[in-house]
DNA sequence: CGCGAGTTTGAAATTCTTCAAGATCGGTGG
DNA sequence: CCACCGATCTTGAAGAATTTCAAACTCGCG
């Protein structure tokens, strides 16, 4: 889930108001004055492996995450072996919300390269919250923010084909990647076709064969987990016109 | 969705402290002695008839709503006439924090029957769960929740067949009757088979043929919006057992 | 150079949808 | 009080989309 195109500046810088993921974060139209009191929040930094788990289902919530470098899958996993993927994530991102709610985390949190999150404890969050407006408001807009994203995976998982499902998750990656300064039309996907199967409601062939449908019209060019979108506009209206099925 | 049981009150108390839907709504978790200063949030009190909306896409976010009586669905329209209900939401449960994210809401409520929100001005809650500990946190849940239940929507949407998606939306409505007094195991549908349908990703049809199908298994019985459960332990069974597919 | 994980592709099987017709229900007006 | 109407629901049969099964291919890596 990096993009090819610009270079991630690496330097660890462990505060917020240094961060240049700053205006995609929990910081975003925090008051200059109260930036720097955001810094006690994310003391605590923490590299994850590729496939390791940030956290996993069950376990005791305490913090929520801002994903600094890297990228992210949540899943849940039924007993009977099903998988679902809920997400992906990229940096900026806010992981571990879905925690708050019975202080369990409710799915796994797995890391789809090596990567680094900046840990915010929970209770400290909330304190927090309570003396900024600004953090207060920001933090509600980005459980919002998940709660619209949700409901419009919902829209592409009840009524969309198999075609407009892919083709909706290549455009939402690249608006993604586009607001993270990076190309919109090449980049380069961190997760499998069965990651992004599950994640669409679709079995891996199924979208290894939309991929090559897509590339057969001229739409994306596939080599690999390396797309390049060639026709984004024509990607677009696949999404709203086919007509209206299952 | 109201169920056949137990007699709902229809007095109309106007504030959170007298309220019976405390335990399952935001008062939740809150000390006595900060109770009453909640009843200010919700001064204004709103009817919605049936089939009307409560707010639609689009409309400025101002307020959050609780249900005091009556049902409401959620759903989102795409341009090409395709529906997508991301909801059905009942006494207690919260609406609108889709609005919070760009500051208009994102879907549409509609009144599943006549119905009573209470109205909390976001301004006024913001400021409140600034002051009291207890509410910023059981409003934190309440979004929470939301994400949480969305995901499990995901996982049925995304991996679950046609008998498997009824059986756990039976079974989920089941569990918060149950939450709100009202007997477990009969109740009264407030939505159409086209409306259950689109919340799961299924044609009215298909959603006919399950609940026929469940009624010839002796699981349930059926009587146009009428359902008895018959056996709540072999409909979980539907749910977890059969063999992973698609 | 070969191995394995991940991917692509084909053909058959399955599930769900589509199309179509008939049944049922609640409400309305004669 | 009853017949009728529209909306909703049920059921059947044919069709379509996706899955399943199977086999072959590609690429990175030891």
């Amino acid at each position: 889930m990096k993009a090819t195109a610009p270079v991630t500046p690496t330097v660890l810088k462990k505060s917020c108001s240094q961060c240049n993921l700053f205006e995609l974060c929990l910081p975003l139209g925090i008051k200059d004055s109260d930036i720097l009191r955001l810094d006690e929040l994310v003391a605590v930094q923490r590299k994850i492996k590729r496939q390791q788990p940030l956290y996993r289902t069950g376990n005791p919530f305490e913090a929520i995450y801002a994903i600094r470098t890297g990228s992210f899958k949540s899943d849940i996993l039924l007993e009977d072996g099903r998988e679902q993927v809920t997400g992906f994530h990229m940096t900026g991102e806010i992981l571990g919300l879905d925690g708050i709610s019975t202080g369990l985390y409710s799915c796994n949190a797995i890391a789809l390269e090596d990567s680094e999150v900046c840990v915010i404890s929970y209770m400290k969050l909330e304190e927090l919250a309570r003396a900024i407006e600004g953090l207060q408001h920001q933090f509600h807009k980005v459980m919002s923010s998940e709660i619209v994203s949700d409901h419009s995976m919902m829209m592409l998982l009840g009524s969309m084909h198999a075609n407009e499902r892919l083709a909706a998750f290549l455009l939402n990656l690249s608006q993604r990647f586009t607001a993270r300064g990076f190309s919109p039309t090449e980049f380069h996907l961190r997760m499998t076709r069965e990651e992004i199967g599950s994640y669409l409601g679709l079995k891996l062939e199924t979208v290894s064969r939309a991929f090559s449908f897509f590339q057969k019209e001229g739409l994306i060019s596939v080599q690999q987990k390396h797309i390049r979108i060639l026709d984004s506009d024509r990607l677009k209206k696949l999404i709203q016109h086919q007509a209206s099925v299952r």
